[in-house]
DNA sequence: ATTGACTCTCACGTAACGTAATACCATATA
DNA sequence: TATATGGTATTACGTTACGTGAGAGTCAAT
């Protein structure tokens, strides 16, 4: 069988066989006189096989080992791809699931300025709190903020005591341990008295300190600054937590 | 901030904020008056969209498209994206059946040849039955074959009564509830009478009996186009059961 | 003999960075 | 103050699995 026949019976290009010559994953004898490729049946076999593991996403160089070596163990490389394809299908259902959610926000997102011509609705995005909320998701956002209303009076002055020691120490290096042990209780505050934060949701909420200007500036009340000082400590204790 | 800073709170490479400079996707100011990249609030928003998209594997000319053109149509290219997605995902779903399919063969094909050589078994495997194992495992060919062997005659006379019910309305749509409630007859034969077959292995069986010849012409003595409109009925059987 | 459809071998292009190599800069410590 | 450490920058080649010509030869049919 020349090229032409076997990429197309195959559903694959002449380059690819080219390629694969190249590489000598499937070396073939060149008979015809003219340097012509010969593919025999045993040749084809071969090739099916190739793609057998091409399809599951293995790499060629692999794809050659076991080829090659009679004693490679196929079975636990199949089973080590069949965990990776699993990871892959969640993987995308993740992203299908995100990627739905996104089109309906974007869906709503046109009723919405509908209903603000008609209703005269006035909706007080901007753009950085969108993308907070995109990026560390409405929860951390939303009970960041409902969360602190719900506080007592005795929670609220526990919270102003520690924004008033951060801001006496602001100016100081965020990575410092002043800053480091002040900043501790922050987390723990938050921890106890809000909602649970793991580190990384402790982090995004640093970000979203210097994000979303309603937080820069309530907590830049305590102190011009705070709230860059406490975001880069945040992230810093992040870091150092891991 | 600077390259390190941002790299590391964002999950990604200094390289790769470089190459996203380079290639215009996330232009910085090197303000530092040493070169130094200086990342603004600003640009931090603006890669979390980047990072945002890229999550969902659109490819960065894309993603520079609908971060540049605000007229860019977000919502087709989010909805194209899904379809993609599902797309990927039923070719995984398939690969994971093969792949499957596959364990079991390599399972059972070591038992197997183990048996053969000591009892002198010889397999007569014209290059079809090769093609056919290869695709859809020896576990199916062989189990398919031997266990049809050992039928008793009882048995075998209640296969051929599903054949011929079957081929009494083969000429009928193969998703007809009729059809799938006769095909399911033979499912639960199957399972009661020869081995116990997965809902996958079950397509898989399907196919075969197009894909291998013997299957075809031994189903087809009972009508001819039986084996086309089983596979159809059998592979949709499958679908409704999933 | 010419045409059209194939074949071959270079050889560069692609995407999204990884990985040095080399040089400059900033800070902490001896 | 010299140096070690660890950051920054640019430049440029390496990677994977081919795609896409370019230029030249080959084959079968007209």
């Amino acid at each position: 069988m020349l090229a032409n026949e076997v990429a197309k019976v195959a559903g694959i290009t002449v380059r690819t066989l080219h390629y694969y010559d190249e590489i000598g994953l499937l070396s073939v004898t060149k008979s015809n006189e003219a340097g012509y490729r010969n593919y025999t049946d045993q040749d084809i076999a071969k090739l099916q096989q190739i793609l057998f593991f091409r399809a599951l996403d293995f790499p060629l160089k692999q794809i050659k080992q076991i080829m090659e070596q009679p004693d490679y163990d196929r079975l636990k490389a199949l089973e080590w791809q069949e965990e990776l394809l699993n990871k892959e299908k969640k993987r995308i259902d993740e992203m299908l699931l995100t990627i739905h959610q996104t089109i309906e926000q974007e869906k709503a997102g046109v009723k919405m300025s509908n209903k603000e011509r008609f209703e005269g609705f006035a909706f007080d995005s901007n753009p950085h709190e969108e993308e907070a909320r995109e990026r560390w998701g409405d929860q951390a956002v939303d009970e960041a903020n409902k969360n602190v209303m719900r506080m007592t009076q005795d929670t609220q002055e526990e919270m102003n005591a520690i924004y008033r020691e951060l801001a006496s120490i602001r100016h100081k290096d965020p990575k410092s341990t002043t800053s480091q042990r002040t900043i501790e209780k922050w987390y723990r505050f938050l921890n106890e008295q809000v909602t649970t934060y793991s580190i990384e949701a402790f982090q995004g909420l640093g970000m979203l300190y210097i994000q979303d200007e309603r937080f820069q500036k309530n907590i830049d009340q305590f102190g011009e600054g705070l709230a860059q000082f406490m975001s880069e400590a945040m992230i810093e204790f992040g870091q150092n937590k891991k």
